[in-house]
DNA sequence: CATGGTCAAGTGGCA
DNA sequence: TGCCACTTGACCATG
């Protein structure tokens, strides 16, 4: 079982980073060679991130989705410095392998799939490749095991029409995408539980990941070792499923992560990765590494 | 250099 | 109606 963090090292600060992006202003005034730039920083400094959870037994961990500022709007190959962020990423991707090190993504809520508007959905799909692309690059598996994850994030009153929807789309995506892509069930009880995502899983067989924290709000009459145990009948032989857990954060909306954790979940004797969603980061989970 | 207002994008819940 | 929460706060103008 490994334990992860997001996207974010607390601990190496804000000179070290794979988020580095630009406002919109910025994007028009500079252009694509300050893409360049911040593109090949955020690479380079990813490696630094691995090297750090290496040498502190972390080994599994989500890249950021802000890699390449913009991204989902430009061809990426175009870029001034592209065959050394290619080269880089490529770096970092063969470490991770090299180390046995697991690396997922979880792109934004602005993810659709399900949405019946199709610029929503062509953005998405946008988003998504940009994702593939790197993970490409970076030379990680085409299957589960290097994830890209979303919610359907949308429900227009009719899970199931929604549901449908997905599964039309989910036709227009890369071999990159469809062979990574897993969907995670939502915070919201008029949302979509595990066993509501089972409808598109039956359809085209995409893993489940299962969040802890989310199935409390949402447990489709399901105990947590149910919807632990039916998402991990969605994946594959040979891939360790991948959890999300995380807890509340007092005094918030109780859907807010807090910064630390208390605990680590009930696996109920099965093997998943565990994904810590908590604001400190790497630092919420070291104590139980 | 610290800080606070602002910032691409979608959706649903809530005061 | 406007804010919050979710992927992941980061950017940037101002003092």
């Amino acid at each position: 079982m490994n334990l992860g963090y997001a996207c974010i090292n607390m601990t190496l600060g804000k000179k070290v980073t794979m988020s580095r992006t630009m406002v919109r202003r910025t994007f028009e005034a500079k252009g694509l060679d300050y893409v360049s730039d911040l593109a090949l920083l955020n690479a380079k400094d990813m490696i630094k991130i691995l090297e750090w959870n290496r040498m502190n037994g972390i080994m599994f961990f989500r890249a950021s989705s802000a890699i390449v500022p913009w991204g989902d709007h430009i061809d990426i190959t175009t870029l001034k410095d592209y065959k050394e962020i290619a080269d880089e990423l490529r770096k970092a991707g063969d470490y991770a392998k090299y180390w046995k090190m697991r690396i997922t993504c979880h792109p934004g809520p602005f993810n659709v799939l399900v949405s019946p508007k199709e610029n929503v959905v062509l953005n998405t799909i946008a988003d998504l490749e940009l994702h593939g692309k790197i993970f490409d690059l970076m030379g990680l598996d085409r299957s589960p095991y290097n994830k890209i994850n979303i919610h359907c994030n949308g429900v227009y009153g009719d899970k199931k029409i929604a549901m449908d929807r997905f599964i039309d789309n989910f036709k227009l995506l890369s071999d990159s995408v469809r062979s990574r892509l897993t969907i995670e069930n939502d915070d919201k009880a008029s949302m979509y539980s595990v066993k509501d995502l089972m409808y598109i899983h039956n359809a085209i067989k995409i893993p489940i990941v299962f969040d802890y924290h989310h199935h409390t709000f949402n447990t489709g009459n399901l105990s947590e070792q149910e919807a632990l145990e039916l998402a991990i009948t969605t994946w594959p032989k040979g891939i360790t499923p991948v959890t999300h857990y995380s807890e509340s954060k007092i005094g918030n909306k109780p859907q807010a992560h807090s910064d630390y954790i208390e605990r680590i979940p009930e696996t109920y004797g099965n093997i998943v990765d565990i994904m810590v969603e908590a604001k400190a980061k790497e630092l919420a989970i070291l104590k139980f590494i």
